[in-house]
DNA sequence: GTCAGTGCAAAAGTTTTGCATACAG
DNA sequence: CTGTATGCAAAACTTTTGCACTGAC
């Protein structure tokens, strides 16, 4: 049952561990604990979150904030962890080792639902070919107001 | 020539006043510089560097960084500007009177392209619809590099 | 005249850095 | 051992707020 998680936190942890190597950088007890929390919450986090629910999950670890964005900069520069920019202010975090996605956001609650479409990213292809763009990326949101909520609020 | 785009302004302005004494607000000499400035610019500007911009512009008028954030912040809740949140940091706002289009960026150059797709349109709202999400709007961003920038470096 | 808006400076956040110490390789 | 990483605190930024004064309506 929990075979197949810690056989993808293993390659992932492995993968983390590569990069470090091959960059001459060292591989530490905080840099663990970041990307398995990271990989236990599953979702998007600020550094903020995250480093109140390490504190809370690992009080003897005395992990610093300091740490925590200086770990994910070096998750994000590796492409490990990939940041995105929501609404109003602050970067969330998370990990990039699910193929590849999309957001749906609701402005209400600010649940985040995950989709992909393939039939958008051939067009987004089309569209920068079009215009002699060489495209390595994107990032796509939808904003709106989920199910659940459109039965909370009645009228607005 | 010239007429077109002040006729643009004009009736930007106009509906920005509107805005105003709908809300019981007052039109202002800054506001209006803030609103001429973003209009003149055309192109995605961060709080401090519209900010900047204005008082080389006007500089006897002595703006205060606090007055532009404020009156981006009347003017995005009153949907006459966006903000878009890019990249690293920061965070860029463009005046929202252009019709609607996405954005793609040069990851090296910086530059913003503007383009407009109506068959990804249609795709996320049905995405959107069979997720039971009402859909308010949506933000995308290519990434990639512009064919300038391609034909700089040769390599990498 | 009234009340919202402004500039300034202080405050509140958020992210980065400098430094002495700790620890991975 | 060597040199990177860490925690802490300070610094650097970014954005918001409090306040006395100004100016739009």
């Amino acid at each position: 049952m929990k075979k197949l998680e810690n056989i993808e936190y293993d390659s992932l942890l492995a993968n983390f561990k590569d990069i470090l190597k091959k960059n001459g950088l060292k591989f530490t007890i905080q840099r663990e604990v970041i990307l398995r929390t990271l990989y236990s919450i599953n979702g998007h986090f600020t550094p903020d979150a995250l480093y109140l629910i390490i504190k809370e999950k690992y009080p003897d670890l005395n992990v610093g904030i300091a740490t925590v964005y200086r770990t994910l900069n070096v998750l994000e520069e590796s492409d490990v962890a990939t940041s995105l920019s929501f609404g109003s202010q602050g970067k969330k975090f998370e990990l990039g080792n699910k193929p590849h996605h999309d957001h749906m956001i609701c402005k209400i609650c600010n649940t985040i639902i995950e989709f992909e479409d393939k039939a958008i990213e051939k067009r987004q292809e089309q569209i920068a070919k079009e215009r002699g763009f060489k495209l390595t990326g994107h990032l796509m949101q939808l904003y709106g107001i989920c199910s659940k909520c459109q039965k909370t609020e009645t009228g607005e």
